[in-house]
DNA sequence: GCACGGCATGTCAGTGGCTGACATCGCGAC
DNA sequence: GTCGCGATGTCAGCCACTGACATGCCGTGC
């Protein structure tokens, strides 16, 4: 066994979870976090920027997947196809996880400095998939405008996942508020 | 004259975007701005809640402009019409600050964390115009849907009007870049 | 013209988020 | 077996932000 226990940031992020369900975010402190863990409020900065970031670890990767299926979709695809296929593969990737997502986005709902960070998460992603599209023929300011359209668009469709009793899928979800807009994004 | 000098929230905005110029943003501390002001750093606390919210103080005015614009709109336009007066009106009121529009942008820009606060007003012009197109008889969700492409609209228009070196005005901006999205939004 | 209450500000003490500097020590490389 | 690396601990400190209470001009009512 190494000198201290394994997985230590996993520990924190559930740690964190967990406290701030049961306590509120505000009420939280990153010593209680850390204590939790079994580790040093110094360490949880070390591996976390801030007290928000704990809750958008997995941000990243859901990102990676969105222009990855963005990027790998046939070259023959317009720009709509293509962003349809990103958008897809991360509502499949957030469906099996609804009650999970439910609980992170009432935390999330109920404390704005959440919002801020969710916000600036979303933004990325936006840029993200604008610098895909543009490696696609895409030309701006119509790359960006079409990438924030997308991001609102799975926006409204996480929205109402999250919110509605009925329980439709979100990839259908994504599949109707894309059908609500046209997109420029052709090839010229 | 009074106890104390009038104007106290206006000194202490002044005081902020002097020193956030000069020494950046994180050098900057409340003590500081709350000193050059004439005042102390719990009355600048009693004006904005943190140190971001003196660089945003005119937001509410503004989303007020836009919500105003758009339901006073004729009732007789379709919703893409009424958006795009209150895109017009916010292009006017901010067509004849662009220097300053300018600099408080580079601000921004060079700090996330006022990114955040950027984008959470974004939100929040999108909330208020949503329930706006609501009101107009657009259903949801494609208001909140449409709303978030309105408010996608003006940052690509404004960013643009930002950035290049020409001067092309932002109402022209925003024109344009409505013309790159068929607005979803009919009346049923 | 005086008492009074309101309101913007001041004062003070405290909490907690976050950081820099330095110490510790198991582990793998060689 | 030594050595250096990397993850963690320890400690001291700054500053954003807050609650509680004090102060004193100013308008209001009488």
């Amino acid at each position: 066994m190494g000198r201290w226990e394994p997985h230590s940031r996993r520990r924190l992020e559930e740690a964190a979870l967990a406290l701030y369900a049961r306590d509120g975010f505000e009420k939280t402190t990153a010593a209680q976090i850390a204590e939790r863990a079994g580790l040093t409020e110094r360490t949880f900065f070390r591996h976390f920027g801030d007290k928000r970031e704990v809750l958008f670890s997995n941000e990243g990767a859901v990102r990676e997947l969105l222009v990855t299926a963005v990027r790998n979709a046939p070259e023959a695809h317009a720009p709509r196809d293509a962003i349809a296929a990103g958008l897809q593969a991360v509502g499949g990737e957030l469906q099996p996880r609804r009650e999970a997502q439910r609980r992170r986005a009432a935390l999330i709902a109920a404390h704005p400095e959440l919002q801020e960070r969710e916000l600036i998460k979303q933004a990325s992603w936006s840029a993200a998939l604008a610098d895909t599209l543009q490696a696609r023929g895409v030309a701006e300011p119509a790359a960006r405008l079409t990438a924030k359209v997308a991001i609102a668009i799975v926006r409204v469709a996480f929205e109402r996942w999250i919110d509605e009793a009925n329980d439709r899928d979100l990839p259908h979800l994504i599949a109707e508020a894309l059908d609500q807009i046209e997109l420029f994004a052709s090839r010229e």
